[in-house]
RNA sequence: GGGCGGUUAGCUCAGCUGGUAGAGCGCCUGCCUUACAAGCAGGAGGUCACUGGUUCGACCCCAGUACCGCCCA
């Protein structure tokens, strides 16, 4: 009889998650098992920094699988009994927050200027405080174990104090400045944003020829391009100094239609001999290239188009204030009209747009903050060479950070927004201030704030206090790894590294974990606005498929293990489509948890405790000796961030090994109405308490309800519970060969009863002719559904098992000829397996050269191989 | 233009330092066998993209080709 304690075990035949999870996080909060204290005994730390969530954002599949991996990896630092802190705060997200809370406005009518800066920060901030724990709570039903207690926010006054502090800091070196330099102008938010933040699609575009007369009068020079509207402000014609064509031109100038302006015609490698014309309108205010360009042949650096996207003065009377697109149409048929435009061709290139909101980038020349990145890459390139600092994969994430480093150009840092941390510089007349607020009067603050991924790039120091000397920071700097995925590799790995080397001394963590990317089911990016999206607390909970699944429905509620599982099974070092299967194998595991625990539990008997002592038959033996080796494999598989081969390889020993084996060789002793279930009730509870520490950092909950059930004195809650150290002494390789027959045998008997179509049930009597079956035969015999004698005279049929044979006797169940057409195609493939090995064996070059022991494996199989054959008759 | 990655069962993906390929799902046959039908037993299904090379032996190493994807310029 069950005591009350178990009865909840014995009327629930299915997991579920949706009653099990919330309870079982609210105990680990109320134990505060998230929070560690940075002080206490010298007994190692262990820290993760929590790539810090837009405060704004909700939880997607990205955040789901990273933060599976750093739970894990935290888990799994707790219960080997560190002091494990996972830092947890969310990013204040400058341009992506912004543009929500003017979304908000935009629907009372309001812009941010009605407001005004001071009133829409204050809005902002509002913003914040309603909507900003969402995500918390996200993260909360994945049963992440973060450090809710003690949560930080990019906005916070130290923070900001910290961040005030890198910026002056780096420009008393030099390293940050102020420079009319090319930036990638959005004008959907207005405001410069860096190379990072700009993708480049395909568009198809007009490219056009356009004649620009010589100045001697004599011929012209044609150039092809997609803009023909930055024209206005072009300063150059190039051509490559090598080609025959135009050689000649170099040095002479042209006269650029419809301004009358003269322009150098100049030499550059640059120029392509075999695009378009060959010959290059070079407009240093519009183009990258062109701005590389005319820096190095010191060209004027003209704006026909500004911040407003509409044309400058620079387009006279005709142009100015048009759109660029108005403009465009406009320039090309005052071309046409003179008769200008020689060509046009459809064009299909790679065109810049804003991450951020979509546009087309207008590059522009402006006048913008920037840091010089090249001092700070050395050390943090160092940090890989070294092997202070490493990737896991290391390939090829290690090539791509050092490729991205050692080609590193200047940062823009600053941002023409109102949300973030605003550029602590003050300007009055020619006078430049940087820092706190200056004396005097007449002083006027820099508007800009900073790149939001100025303020992530302190992330892993300034959470723990620095510059304080906290106590925290002792303890818990440097952290020990950032998880994430590669797409952010340079956005906050390289620079955290780099802006951690610079102010702290120390790499801001020494492993780099890369997970894959998870794509929509369709093998396209997961996007909200592409409708590919698809919400992970829809699978914890339960929803409906969102549009990427055409057959609709609902997802059942899988719960939180259930997706920790399936995202953790396919997550690789490559990226992967999302599959809900894994999702669901990550369910059904829970279940299958649940109840082989309900065997375990409800069976065993009263007052014993788990032992890995008690093995008193050779299955008890091989479980013991199995449960070492899948503990020394995962195990290692965690320590080498190979999250997915871990989840995989427990799924398989659990349900391949333990249950399918195990619980079934272990029940008749467990039933057994007398005597004393003493040794198979403490195995049995020994595997249940083994499997669930090492199933902990995967699936958190499901292995805490179940824990509190086993018996013994107070057991306290799994999650602080001790990771299992790998006992090698018990692995028994004795017991593996002798189960490892038990198993072969008995699979071959069941697919013999099956074949000659035998009934399930039917009990078949047999004799063993085989060796190697000590102290298993009785299992081999309950599991094939035999009836194993000494005598009974001719056997109807012989089934070849490892050492030997069953034989089994004559029965009303057993129609031997029906199993004809299985022996036949068994007896073929035991002849084409003997032809293979005899032909490989009488390979001189394969005997000579193979090794001794590949070569002896060989002759063992054939033999084995031809005693089968024999024994088929 | 430069670089990186992928191509393995119907689908989604594993496969460590070369020794005749695995999982989940799907499919087929049987099972309500007293933990689990979210289950159990058995089964079918693969010229490991293609072409050469190295090797006694290649999914794995080398060279090239095709297609798909990503990053950088």
């Amino acid at each position: 009889m069950p005591s009350d304690r178990l009865r909840v075990l014995e009327e629930r035949t299915r997991y579920q998650p949706s009653d099990v999870e919330p309870r079982v996080f609210a105990r680990w909060e109320d134990a505060g098992v998230f929070h560690a204290e940075p002080e206490g005994d010298a007994t190692e730390t262990f820290s993760i920094a929590v790539p810090p969530p837009n405060v704004t954002g909700v939880l997607h599949m990205g955040h789901a699988l990273n933060g599976s991996i750093q739970d894990a990896l935290i888990r799994l630092a707790r219960m080997r009994g560190k002091r494990a802190k996972w830092i947890f705060g969310t990013d204040h997200a400058g341009i992506a927050t912004q543009v929500k809370v003017e979304q908000a406005l935009a629907e009372e009518g309001l812009t941010r200027h009605d407001l005004g800066r001071e009133a829409f920060v204050e809005r902002v901030w509002e913003w914040r405080r309603d909507h900003g724990s969402q995500i918390t709570a996200q993260f909360r039903k994945l049963g992440a174990s973060l450090d809710y207690s003690d949560e930080r926010f990019t906005m916070d006054d130290s923070y900001a104090a910290a961040v005030q502090k890198v910026f002056v800091a780096l420009y008393e070196k030099g390293l940050i400045y102020r420079d009319n330099y090319m930036v990638n102008w959005d004008p959907g938010t207005g405001s410069a944003i860096s190379d990072l933040e700009v993708e480049q699609r395909e568009l198809e575009d007009v490219l056009y020829s356009i004649d620009y007369p010589l100045a001697s009068g004599d011929g012209k020079v044609t150039v092809a391009t997609v803009r023909p509207e930055t024209m206005l402000a072009d300063t150059a014609v190039a051509v490559n100094p090598a080609d025959e064509r135009y050689r000649h031109l170099i040095g002479q100038e042209a006269v650029l239609p419809l301004t009358g302006r003269r322009i150098p015609i100049i030499g550059d490698d640059y120029v392509k001999t075999d695009f378009g014309t060959g010959a290059l309108k070079i407009t240093p205010g519009h183009d990258p290239n062109d701005f590389e360009i005319g820096r190095r042949h010191g060209l004027d650096e003209l704006s026909a188009i500004g911040e407003d996207g509409r044309i400058t003065e620079l387009g006279g009377e005709r142009f100015a204030g048009l759109t660029a697109d108005e403009a465009r149409t406009a320039v090309v048929a005052a071309l046409e009209a003179e008769g200008l435009v020689s060509a046009t061709e459809p064009y299909v290139h790679d065109v810049p747009h804003s991450h951020r909101s979509g546009m087309r980038i207008e590059p522009l020349i402006s006048l913008q903050w920037f840091c010089d990145m090249e001092k700070l890459a050395g050390p943090a390139i160092a940090a890989v060479k070294d092997g202070g600092l490493r990737f896991h994969p290391e390939r090829p994430w290690t090539g791509v950070y050092l490729d991205w480093l050692e080609n590193i150009r200047p940062w823009c840092v600053s941002r023409q927004l109102w949300w973030g941390h605003q550029l602590p510089v003050w300007y009055r007349g020619e006078e430049t201030h940087v820092g706190a607020a200056p004396e005097g009067e007449g002083w006027e603050r820099d508007p800009d704030v900073l790149d939001t991924w100025f303020s992530s790039a302190l992330w892993p120091f300034a959470t723990l206090g620095w510059p304080e000397e906290t106590a925290q920071l002792r303890a818990f700097y440097p952290t020990d790894v950032l998880s994430t995925a590669r797409d952010i590799i340079f956005l906050w790995v390289a620079r955290m590294v780099m802006f951690g080397v610079e102010f702290t001394g120390e790499l801001p963590f020494g492993d780099v974990a890369i997970h894959s990317v998870i794509q929509a089911p369709d093998g396209r990016r997961m996007s909200k606005s592409l409708g590919t999206g698809i919400d992970p607390l829809g699978l914890i909970e339960g929803g409906p498929r969102p549009p990427v699944y055409k057959e609709g429905g609902d997802f059942p509620a899988y719960g939180a293990d259930a997706l920790r599982f399936g995202l953790l099974a396919s997550s690789s070092s490559q990226d992967v489509r999302f599959n809900e299967e894994r999702v669901r194998q990550g369910r059904d595991l829970a279940n299958k948890l649940w109840n082989a625990s309900r065997l375990i539990l409800l069976g065993v008997q009263e007052g014993v405790e788990p032992s890995p002592d008690c093995a008193e038959t050779p299955e008890d033996r091989w479980i013991l000796s199995r449960l070492e080796r899948i503990t020394e494999r995962a195990t290692a598989a965690l320590d080498r961030f190979e999250l997915a081969a871990a989840a995989l390889e427990l799924y398989d020993f659990f349900w391949s090994e333990l249950c399918d084996w195990y619980l079934e060789l272990a029940k008749p002793r467990l039933y057994a109405e007398d005597g004393d279930r003493t040794a198979v009730s403490a195995t049995l509870l020994h595997c249940l308490d083994r499997t669930l520490r090492l199933l902990h950092p995967l699936m958190p909950h499901v292995t805490e309800e179940i824990w509190s059930f086993l018996p013994g004195a107070e057991r306290g809650l799994l999650a602080v519970a001790e990771w299992p150290a790998a006992a090698p002494e018990r692995i028994d390789a004795g017991a593996e060969e002798l189960l490892g027959r038990a198993i072969a045998a008995i699979t071959e008997l069941r697919r013999y009863r099956d074949d000659a179509g035998v009934k399930p049930s039917a009990v078949l009597p047999a004799r063993l002719a085989a060796d190697g079956y000590d102290g298993t035969a009785a299992a081999v015999a309950r599991l094939a559904r035999l009836e194993l004698r000494a005598d009974g005279g001719a056997a109807a049929a012989e089934v070849p098992v490892p050492g030997g044979a069953v034989e089994l006797l004559p029965s009303a169940d057993l129609d031997a000829e029906a199993a004809g057409a299985r022996l036949a195609a068994r007896r073929d493939k035991l002849d084409a397996e003997i032809a293979r090995l005899e032909g490989k064996l009488a390979n001189e070059r394969f005997v000579e050269r193979a090794p001794a022991e590949v070569v002896a494996a060989e002759r063992e199989k054939l033999a084995g191989y031809r005693a089968d054959r024999d024994r088929l008759g």
